[in-house]
DNA sequence: TAGCTCGTTGGACAA
DNA sequence: TTTGTCCAACGAGCT
């Protein structure tokens, strides 16, 4: 009789059972599997996990855990620095190897390469596999052999190279017991940070774990993908998909998505239909697109990818930061943007960039501390999708606006959120104030405000900075940054 | 190799 | 009210 195998496999970042490619592997290899997650925010370095993050990740692990129970198996959860905790469970469980799927984030790069450099040594075997990304970060290249820094020609190739896409493998039918001598701790070691406490509200229900994930892209691919390229940018409708913290997590594969979605399109003869999928499957791709980038160029969490920017004449204030935070800046399009992070884990993505342009180009702050607020209080808080977004809209980073591109927070408003909808939604008590004026309280005449119930300065904030000057500062400083970087 | 084309998400102003 | 044009800059990527 030939010995069975012992595998470890270590989730991370693809909490789910479909299109696991370390898990099924270890499956049809017959191996006996001990799945295990590893709690080890100090691992993390500068980017632990948020708070927002925290509470749905609580939420996916416990479904994640029922599942595999559903499975004849037991997730083993343990806590602690992951190289000393895999080392020991090894030992403990004398296993064979350990199988995981990569994760691209310059820790956990860090971490991989250590891993399997400690497993070989012990002659065990270290696996790992591709549960993440359409493409590894590596297999994309320009004709000369360099990584992408502009979207459009990245896009090309992936729609060229789409034909290599696996399909999603599928998940066990049954695993393994796990003996009970192999001790797991409970889900609650995940703690929440006391302040600033997110709660989930109910305004915009969640439904974490890879069930809650597959209704969502079922409910999409049916409903909002006919209308998403107008839709999208509308955050007074439904029109985006909100699978972006299933996706973080891991709960569905960008290979489903991808193929649930080229198979409706090849099915339809609709061309309008058709160019919908390929708009939002480029939105998947620009996800592919902040992978590449962070894997290729790791220094930008911290630092601008265009140094040049380096030399940017920042500002300090700490008031106007704290103002921005706290969804006092006057501009309601940005306050209402905030609240809805604050109060739901998840900010529209129209809205997220309005707020950023207004940190970044009417406060002049730098863009790190939205990030790392950003970073704080959403539920899809992603490493590589957070890095790009704010660099691109700070200018510094790939295929970036150019310097003279300043959202004004004013006209976006009247733009995609013409009757105020979506403000008032967060902001109630500007409710009984006109469209005409809800996107800049501070012009309307006293006596409708009065109509209104609104006094301002006490029931809503004037605006913290005058759009028009702080444009013109920010187009100087810019100026500025380009003199001194000439040469 | 040198030159050419083009670039997710815009704004201001004029007609 | 809508549509068109310029803003003005630069480097990536291709041929």
């Amino acid at each position: 009789m030939v010995l069975k195998k012992k595998i470890i496999v270590w989730f991370r970042q693809d909490l789910r059972l479909n299109d696991q490619e370390a898990l099924w592997t270890a499956f049809q290899d017959d191996a006996i599997i001990i799945p295990l997650f590893i709690w080890s925010p100090k691992d993390e370095k500068k980017w632990p996990i948020g708070n927002a993050s925290r509470q749905w990740l609580k939420q996916s692990l416990e479904l994640f855990s029922d599942s595999i129970k559903s499975k004849g198996s037991r997730l083993i959860i343990r806590q602690g620095a992951v190289l000393d905790t895999i080392l020991e469970m090894v030992d403990e469980v004398k296993a064979d190897g350990v199988f995981w799927g990569r994760c691209y984030e310059p820790y956990n790069i860090d971490l991989s390469t250590k891993l399997k450099t400690a497993l070989k040594k012990k002659n065990l075997i270290a696996e790992s596999f591709n549960t993440r990304l359409l493409f590894e970060p590596w297999e994309i290249a320009t004709k000369q052999g360099n990584p992408f820094q502009v979207f459009t020609p990245f896009w090309r190739t992936c729609q060229k190279m789409s034909e290599n896409i696996k399909k999603p493998f599928p998940e066990p039918e049954t695993l393994n017991s796990v003996p009970s001598s192999i001790s797991s701790e409970s889900i609650s070691i995940i703690q929440l940070k006391e302040k600033n406490h997110w709660k989930f509200t109910t305004q915009r229900p969640w439904e974490p774990g890879e069930k809650g994930a597959v209704k969502a892209l079922e409910h999409f691919s049916k409903d909002g993908i006919n209308q998403y390229s107008e839709e999208r940018d509308r955050p007074d409708h439904q029109g985006t998909s909100r699978i972006s913290p299933h996706l973080h997590f891991g709960e569905i594969s960008p290979r489903t998505i991808w193929h649930h979605l080229t198979h409706i399109s090849k099915r339809t003869s609709n061309t309008q239909k058709k160019d919908e999928i390929e708009a939002y499957l480029r939105q998947v791709i620009w996800r592919e697109f902040a992978y590449h980038l962070l894997y290729h160029f790791p220094h930008t969490v911290e630092q601008p990818l265009r140094a040049a920017f380096n030399e940017f004449g920042w500002e300090q204030e700490k008031n106007l930061l704290k103002a921005w935070k706290e969804a006092k800046t006057g501009f309601p399009i940005v306050d209402a943007g905030i609240k809805e992070l604050l109060h739901s884990g998840w900010m529209h993505n129209r809205v997220r960039l309005i707020a950023a342009s207004f940190l970044i180009k009417d406060l002049l702050i730098h863009w790190i501390e939205g990030a790392r607020f950003f970073w704080e209080n959403l539920v899809d808080a992603d490493l590589a999708n957070n890095t790009m977004g704010w660099q691109w809209v700070a200018g510094c980073g790939a295929d970036a606006a150019p310097y003279f591109r300043i959202f004004n927070p004013v006209t976006q408003s009247q733009k995609f959120d013409p009757d105020g909808v979506y403000i008032t939604s967060w902001l109630p008590e500007l409710k009984k104030l006109p469209a005409k004026w809800i996107h800049s309280p501070w012009l309307a005449p006293l006596e409708v405000l009065k109509q209104a119930d609104i006094e301002l300065g006490s029931d809503y904030p004037y605006p913290i900075v005058d759009h028009d000057e702080a444009r013109k500062k920010a187009l100087s400083l810019f100026e500025e940054m380009r003199e001194k970087t000439k040469d």
